[in-house]
DNA sequence: AGATATTTGTTCGTATGTATT
DNA sequence: TAATACATACGAACAAATATC
């Protein structure tokens, strides 16, 4: 019998169990503390394995274990070779997403969940990039989107639009001055990249989502252009709630069809 | 996008390719890929170190090493013991929120960054458990609010009651149907709880905050209770900017305070 | 309760790979 | 080319935990 983990269930404050944690682990936490007390900064090199072992008193396996640890978490990196070493890294954007993303794919999001939330966040960080892009900035968001100015001629040029798509926002959030805003809107935006309910509807032609999407794209410049930030938002709320509402008929008209022809 | 990896042996005797990943990580994809490709469930075993071993062809040492990597994503967890063994697991909630922690440790967002989607994010939470409330719910987010429906007597007696704010937030949350608003929220609140600023904001007296507080959350049990999910959200948005200006304005006073007096 | 079997957890000695000098 | 300093990898032996009988 397997432990159902409601995925509803709370972080609870009080963690159940504060035991059961192995050594490497723990030891891996000691190095964590250790580094933040010492206020290393990324860049910054660790002890080598010799003094590792000496300062936590463990063997050279376990703290290897330890700083594998670490590394998967993005927080060190090694480098073989003389003047190698562990040396502290700042977690990557991508590598935080990679992680989150495991735990979202034990929770499986529906479309409308997604968009839920991606329907007010992206307004919002529409909002917060107004008076931000210089020309050059504006040349780059109309570059992506001149990829898709013209209807696709086959299903490989379709799934390039999408994604085509996806990155005039990522590039839109490059500009986000909040970083928990612009985190929150790529992480949605890989989230609908990896979903494969997604991936079989940007398999298929979509003309009514590229062209609306492309419409209030360039409505969206000409906002940003004057600095219009309310503009920006508005514009972003409607391209949401349309393409929300288009990828859930999608979505429902793809699993009519799967529970028709079931295997 | 990733390639599908056959599930058996994996790497040739002598491996000259070192670039990048070490062998731990790469042998840590292959398990995933393998759990992934196999359809275990959380609950279902991998084999025994010596098979993995066999089926990995790595050596004890590595292939303990690619288990911890696994451990630390959430994605297994081991027991000893016979009827032991590693077990395939959903990642919580609360492991993947301590991961993304460590992405911000190093972005370090403001308490405005936080807030400025919190205002807008909580709304929304707000809004989508309108209806889905029984009675011992209610229950239940009013016994927390009992916790700071009077003054607080001492420092101690205020930190308790800040921490039960934050919970009346979060029991409210595990009605949430949506899981990524659901996690986003409790998020940004365990950012809250944790960033140095709000500790120290929390340490010291602020009856305007609760009796504020306390009054939006009283206004918003009566509109979850008449089901009104618009006034919920509308309450909530206000309470969210409330606390906003007033967090802000704290930590202008602290910070001022901390410029004084520099050590 | 106690012995035992099973499985992970830890250690150590040694060997190999890699990059600098 | 050789010497070096460092991480990386291997395997055997031992320790600890935990079911079952």
């Amino acid at each position: 019998m397997s432990d159902v983990v409601d995925p509803r269930l709370p972080a609870s404050p009080e963690a159940p169990k504060g035991r059961g944690k192995s050594r490497p682990l723990k030891i891996a936490e000691e190095m964590k503390d250790w580094i933040v007390v010492r206020g290393l900064q990324p860049g910054d090199r660790l002890p080598g394995e010799r003094e590792l072992i000496e300062r936590f008193q463990a063997s050279k396996g376990t703290i290897r274990e330890a700083l594998r640890v670490l590394e998967t978490q993005g927080l060190v990196r090694s480098r073989t070779g003389p003047g190698g070493g562990t040396f502290v890294e700042a977690l990557s954007g991508a590598k935080a997403m990679e992680l989150l993303g495991n735990y979202f794919f034990f929770q499986n999001p529906t479309i409308g969940d997604i968009y839920a939330v991606r329907r007010i966040l992206e307004p919002e960080m529409a909002a917060s990039v107004a008076g931000r892009l210089a020309e050059a900035d504006f040349k780059r968001l109309e570059q992506t989107m001149q990829i898709y100015v013209e209807p696709p001629q086959d299903l490989e040029e379709e799934r390039r639009q999408r994604h085509a798509e996806l990155d005039f926002h990522s590039i839109l959030v490059d500009y986000c001055p909040n970083p928990v805003l612009a985190f929150m809107c790529r992480f949605l935006q890989s989230l609908l990249r990896d979903l494969t309910v997604c991936k079989r509807i940007y398999e298929e032609p979509n003309p009514d989502l590229r062209e609306s999407g492309l419409s209030y794209q360039v409505r969206l410049l000409r906002a940003l252009r004057r600095q219009d930030a309310a503009a920006a938002s508005e514009i972003m709320f409607e391209h949401m709630c349309t393409a929300q509402r288009y990828m859930e008929e999608r979505e429902a008209v793809l699993q009519a069809k799967f529970l028709q022809v079931p295997d």
